[in-house]
DNA sequence: TTTTTTGTCGAACATATGTGCTAATATATA
DNA sequence: TATATATTAGCACATATGTTCGACAAAAAA
């Protein structure tokens, strides 16, 4: 879905909007990633939008904004997860949840709580959990997944008998074996509840 | 040290950074405060930046950055509360934390959970709550108290046999009737964690 | 193999945008 | 009142920057 190409453009267009402050040039991405023709940044750019991973303004400079970044603009919030869709696509998202940590990272993404599955963990119905995609969760940790690749869960994770279960805080819930059917997102890091 | 003009400026700065993801132009800024020259507003940005409000990078367009596009909107996290302060003292504060509503609301403060008096509400110790003073917490609510004007707490506010409580989620905990020793500081509209 | 898709390049164009200079007018200060 | 300081305007210039079009090669699909 997303070339090595695009991929190295994305990630050079977030580094500068979070080191700098403000998004780079089509010609200076041109230069960061090897390419000899503004043209072809255009051509990759016109994809990452289509894709969802970027934002931009029509003949506005530096008008490129990203949501697999950042900071001050926000942690992206998911819904329902599309599949075949990369996690960040347009599809999913529905709305922002600012960053209030103290590292800058852009593996975060947030996902809503749906059911009570974890209410023994203090994670309740509609709650927003935030999700730190560089992170792998241990054993004893709240780790994000993904369940056939559509549904997202998110549940606490261990060991038990040289196997690995999805394993929630609900008495009236079942533990999970994590198998290939279950692709892991990520570590839950923070929560947020608007009441 | 600011001019009104200058306030002004600072101000469209930070609404547009904030809502467009990227920094106003020289032009923009110009229309926006009700300039009719360029130059005008590059003098008054000259002197923002001296003064430390903002940041730029020469010759390159979009390059604004705002130091106070942060803070601004942070709500402030209070710690222990000292007998006699005023609740937003200097003592008190100890962090704060981004603000993420859409209008801007100066009656916000963020108290830290001590103890598992809320945890049957999914108030757990050190989770981070949020509490809008503007609001009176009604029957059902939780709300944050001031017990003899030294110790903060989060309870449920309900009556009882024409009585008011503080109700804790626990049932280790004793209701507490409100009587004069109890100041009322705002209802707890929502709630971080950090994991 | 032929066709389609994908990625790349180069050049040209239009305009978006920062900057510098000069002058005029207000406002404050001596 | 005279002098300095702060604010504003107008304009012109250089260049930073987004966009478009045509061409071409490599990779994938048919």
């Amino acid at each position: 879905m997303v070339s090595k190409k695009q991929e190295e453009i994305l990630n050079y267009i977030d580094k500068t909007i979070k080191s700098n402050g403000y998004s780079p040039t089509v010609r200076e991405i041109c230069e960061a990633v090897g390419l000899k023709s503004t043209s072809t940044v255009q051509y990759h750019l016109k994809k990452l939008i289509d894709l969802g991973f970027l934002n931009k303004s029509e003949n506005i400079s530096r008008s490129i904004t990203s949501r697999t970044v950042d900071s001050k603009y926000g942690i992206p919030i998911l819904g329902e997860i599309s599949a075949g869709q990369p996690l960040i696509a347009e599809e999913n998202y529905i709305g922002e949840l600012p960053y209030f940590g103290n590292e800058i990272n852009t593996e975060l993404i947030a996902l809503k709580i749906n059911g009570d599955s974890m209410i023994d963990a203090g994670l309740y119905n509609d709650d927003l959990v935030v999700i730190d995609k560089s992170l792998i969760p241990a054993d004893g940790d709240i780790g994000a997944f993904l369940i056939h690749n559509t549904e997202a869960t998110v549940k606490y994770v261990d060991t038990i008998a040289d196997k690995r279960y999805l394993i929630p805080a609900n008495k009236n819930y079942e533990n999970i074996e994590i198998d290939e059917n279950i692709t892991q997102i990520g570590k839950v890091v923070s929560l947020f509840r608007d009441m």
